[in-house]
DNA sequence: TTGTTCGATGTTTGCGCTAACATTCTGTGA
DNA sequence: TCACAGAATGTTAGCGCAAACATCGAACAA
């Protein structure tokens, strides 16, 4: 049995397909006898419509894109989240995974663009083009304010370094992974409030934290260490408790994102809140029609590893 | 400008639109130097294939589709990833993320079927039917051998139990989160082997981990904790940490999944390794004409966490 | 009553593409 | 020379749907 379609739903009842389309896309043109036994036809028949004509009919994807450089960073995954959660009936989305790759990223945004999808959510710079008939939004950090939904990662690195200060530290070790120029970026932000750079081209990743850590305590002069994320200051803080380093007596560490495990190390990792979730929704918001750009902030998580409990 | 098409490619060369699309669908069966024209001309125009338009036209979906629960856990993320690279070339990648939802499992399984597309992966049970004309891949723990690519779940944590024993353990805690019915499942096989249950309807994490370690560890018979994963285990390790309880001497912990930050633990964490990686890579090779089932095992990774260096 | 309006439904057409078949044009063998 | 194979290309039709316009009839005001 072929599936069912608009015109096998209509010929049940004697009807035209029109109608039926309509009883779908504009019920409230629909006389309410006629809607009820339209509903009934599709239920029995199990229609369901097929979105490829749909779209071809109308030049238009029904759904949000949101284009994300990775998937299995727990950052990019609750931005998703809140997305998701604020769009729920509204469109259904459509995840696009560039890998990091600026050029994937740029055929994925011209794609979306021209088939006219709902609307687009990229997890990025804010990039060239306003592109008209799509709305567009995007989440970074690092941008002006007022581009986009941002998150002020200077401010929250300039809270962590005087924290870190109050609190006695002199010298301030800064880790990092990466060379795409969105960290570059940051670590300049950290280089300019007094730090020393510790990196690697690896990805960010608890190994990475425990050899720059290695690398810190070796020229034993630091008295605090800022890492760029979770992962990289959990690594940190097992390279000092394979070596015996007390934490935070000898050394402060702080991470950045706040991941579900930083509360529960021991000694607990002070941590950089951001509201991933409610970027997230904030970005769909503001495709569902309150076009209005935000400014996040982050929230100095303090804990034992850098002495306040 | 509207965007090219084949029509406006065909009209620039004053040839039929229909050898436009064999240049790009057949371009065996087109004239070298035809294909050479068109090619170009394509390239002028920047022609996109509309893809809506295809899909109609064949009654077909040329993306594999991939029906993950989850996309935060890193245990999913690195299934797809595995996919995603076997695919690589040969079709694109369409994520479905199910939440732990049945009912959207299901939904979302026949939409896929029956819009035809090139290949499902379903991470999960064995669905009921085996759909004609689609090539499904399967992956799951704990089902039968042979009906998809399945992980011996049962043979892993024979072996984290006999490690246990070797070792001295005596009385076993089991810990886990969730209620799915996988999960039960797996709990059921750790009951079987002489442990005790000590688990929570809440979702795994390393607060769960440290709320029923401390549990265990009140109880205070307990020599030996599996962790059905490895953010259970972090959590276990800290509350031991905390607590002053010294593993593995008082107490084993062996954690599930080898995520990254096991090894770099310290003590680093006893963990089973589940190859996803290669799990995902056959679930795709299964698509692309290869249809041999396969059963990983895992593999025991020994370390601080229970003795063993 | 008549003309007008408006709500409900129908008809036509085309979105861009490809399957299936038709046509044209070469070169080949007898 | 002619018939024929087969390669290259063209033509026709239709996938399922919705935009735009057309039609019909009922309700209403004058």
């Amino acid at each position: 049995m072929p599936a069912a379609t608009l015109q096998s739903v209509a010929d049940a009842l004697g009807i035209s397909p029109m109608t039926v389309s309509r009883c779908l896309n504009a019920p409230d043109a629909v006389a309410p006898d006629t809607l009820r036994r339209v509903m009934g036809e599709i239920q029995r028949q199990d229609y369901r419509p097929n979105s490829a004509a749909r779209s071809l009919a109308t030049a238009t994807v029904p759904a949000v894109a949101v284009i994300v450089p990775s998937l299995s960073n727990q950052v990019f995954a609750d931005l998703v989240r809140g997305i998701s959660d604020r769009l729920n009936d509204h469109a259904p989305i459509q995840v696009i995974n560039t890998q990091y790759n600026e050029a994937i990223e740029t055929q994925a945004l011209e794609r979306v663009v021209q088939q006219n999808y709902r609307g687009v959510i990229v997890v990025s710079q804010q990039p060239e083009f306003d592109p008209a008939g799509c709305p567009i939004a995007c989440v970074a950090a690092l941008a002006p304010a007022g581009s986009g939904i941002v998150f002020d990662y200077a401010d929250a690195i300039d809270g962590v370094f005087t924290h870190f200060r109050r609190a006695g530290a002199k010298r301030i070790a800064d880790l990092s992974g990466g060379n795409d120029p969105r960290v570059d970026a940051r670590r300049e932000v950290a280089r300019q409030l007094g730090s020393a750079a510790f990196t690697q081209e690896a990805i960010s990743s608890v190994a990475l934290g425990r050899r720059l850590m290695a690398q810190v305590l070796e020229q034993g002069k630091f008295d605090a260490v800022f890492c760029h994320n979770d992962d990289l200051a959990l690594g940190a803080l097992f390279e000092c408790l394979a070596r015996g380093i007390r934490v935070p007596d000898q050394i402060q560490i702080c991470g950045f994102n706040d991941l579900e495990f930083a509360q529960h190390c021991h000694p607990s990792l002070t941590s950089v809140r951001v509201p991933r979730y409610e970027m997230g929704c904030a970005a769909a918001s503001k495709l569902l029609g309150q076009p209005h750009d935000e400014t996040f902030k982050g929230q100095l998580i303090r804990r034992q590893s850098t002495g306040n409990v």
